[in-house]
DNA sequence: AATGAATGAGGGTTCATTCAT
DNA sequence: GATGAATGAACCCTCATTCAT
């Protein structure tokens, strides 16, 4: 890449990461392209030049940010660490949650855009499932995940949990300081209501 | 009731039922008063007669979804059925789901509206948390909820749940024929990933 | 006028007064037939029963508006009083100030509107010339105003300065209170900036 | 200034000149954006690009013509001209009257707009304040104003008039032909209705 | 490649007026 | 005769997008 092409590349950068955050915050109706131009401190125009239409840096918006959370998941999968501290690191991801608005935001972008669907509905799902499998794989080692457990509720289980966090970036943060707290709730997570039973 | 009375109420219901039905499905911002008035099969103008604003007709569209869903739980909670079929008929709450975006929806419009977070988060987070209580005491009575655990915790973890659930219309949907993968995430909510230990 | 025809003219001429009260504090643009219809407390469409459309509503309170004027200037100028004490009772007409924007309405009134143009033209500028020229009359008759002058000028003169008057309710009633500025000013109209020369 | 701004301030002014010639006719509230950028031969939304909203066009619109009636009366009083000339060109200022309904459109716009208010109710009225009084001392060492009548009734008399004047531009046009009978009145208003003692 | 200027389409809202009771 | 309900037209304004430089 020469410098004509960093410069470039620096400059769509600086848009996306303008309407990533303008996008968080406020959902991607509320936002117009005015704003972001604002943010990034460029013309309306260049948003065209760069990525064609709103819906266009929409997708890359949300293409990028995905890739991101694919990416540090792998990390923490490697990572070598016991099931429940890996449970904790992926559903209670703090910095998507710092994010804001996060889940709700993909959820919609994805729900409202068929191209955008496809391609994560594919892809990234397809990737997401290996790795939330092998997750379950470790856990299942480490005799925290009951064997005679379907794999599709557990999985299903899983999702409703990440959604459920998602959802709710109002509680966690405001609980975030309670670490007590949050290990009791990751705790609940792997033991249920019963509880264990030592 | 009167006659004249009874027509008014009609309307207004046919409205605020076009209303919701549109904003389930593509959000507030998306949906025009004009499609709101096509739906309804009124003008817009007898909108703004009856409810005086979008954001009143979101207010009413919103409260009344919530009421009706308080009275649902209350009329659970009073059943006499064990501690899990509570759980499944509350958290699972198949109309809720049938109904589409609800939780986004709701949160939305609640994150979104000052007046309406502050008419929702006393009154109704007071009453449905007094609820959660309840539920849990019968619980704790069925053995089913360790009393080690925190109600904090305990109504965090349930919340998140319910969150999760309402966040992924979609998956529950698509799954809501398999009755026995539904029984078996309720029973992770219960027994967690460990499972039964007898 | 029998008992129901008389109920008929008191509802119309609440209609009347409330109209009358608005259009002369928000102009008639600003005013909505809803404005008036709860001021009077009736129905808009009651409204539309007695006078037909919002364009009659004002004619008819123009109309009364200026028929009262009339009958006032008539009565001060059969006063017996000096020609200077009627200067001033008639062009600083204080009740007429007091009510506000009075002069402007009227004359936007008018302007807008060929039909009342017509009927306010004709009679009203006729009747209105014939006592201006009587009060001249009397104004001569007193050594008040010089003979050599011209009628036309001196009418002029006059329609000059009850419209400056008019259009100017902020500075007249913030000087109201002010007995000596006021005849200061009356003498102004009479005697001019040279002042009386004895 | 650059060809750039050349024409950004041409177009502005098209505008500006189309907003006012509107606004003289009909009065702010009836004209409409559509109207305007009609007849300026744009978009409506350019005259938000350029203006903001319809409020700041009238702002600016308003701003611009006081600040030229300023200029002009600011020259006419530096002329070498006697103290009546004087009084002639500043109170039958013939371009304003010319101009339409311009004194009531101003003052609507004053009095409706507490900005607008603000910004000429100070520096403006200041402004006008000062060159009146420097009008009257020349009218004083002229001997054509009586140093007995107080500066506040002498200043209040003035406005009054003009006023008076620009309330009636109809009357005013009509006459203008009529030389000897303007002078007539600018007579009466310096003489009084009493008139020239020699 | 970047931008200021311009715009068509559409959204929420108000209002004078009509309809049905 | 009086009213609640309903509406078409118009208004101010915003936004994604294109044009001209």
């Amino acid at each position: 890449m020469n410098g004509f092409e960093r410069r470039k590349e620096q400059k769509r950068e600086s848009i996306r990461r303008a309407a990533m955050e303008l996008f968080q915050v406020h959902g991607f109706n509320k936002v117009s392209l005015s704003d972001v131009a604002s943010r990034a401190g460029v013309s309306q125009v260049t948003i065209y030049n760069h990525f064609g239409s709103k819906e266009k840096l929409i997708h890359e918006v949300v293409k990028k940010q995905m890739e991101d959370m694919l990416e540090k998941y792998r990390g923490i999968l490697r990572e070598d660490r016991s099931f429940p501290e890996k449970m904790e690191a992926i559903v209670f991801d703090k910095t998507q949650i710092a994010a804001g608005y996060q889940g709700e935001f993909m959820r919609k972008a994805i729900a409202s855009d068929p191209e955008l669907r496809q391609y994560l509905g594919s892809l990234w799902q397809k990737e997401i499932n290996q790795m939330t499998l092998e997750l379950l794989e470790q856990g299942k080692a480490q005799g925290f995940v009951n064997p005679a457990t379907s794999t599709k509720a557990l999985m299903l289980y899983l999702e409703i949990m990440r959604r459920g966090i998602f959802a709710s970036p109002d509680l966690i943060t405001s609980l975030m300081p309670d670490i007590a707290l949050f290990r009791e709730i990751n705790f609940l997570f792997i033991y249920g209501m019963v509880g264990k039973s030592e």
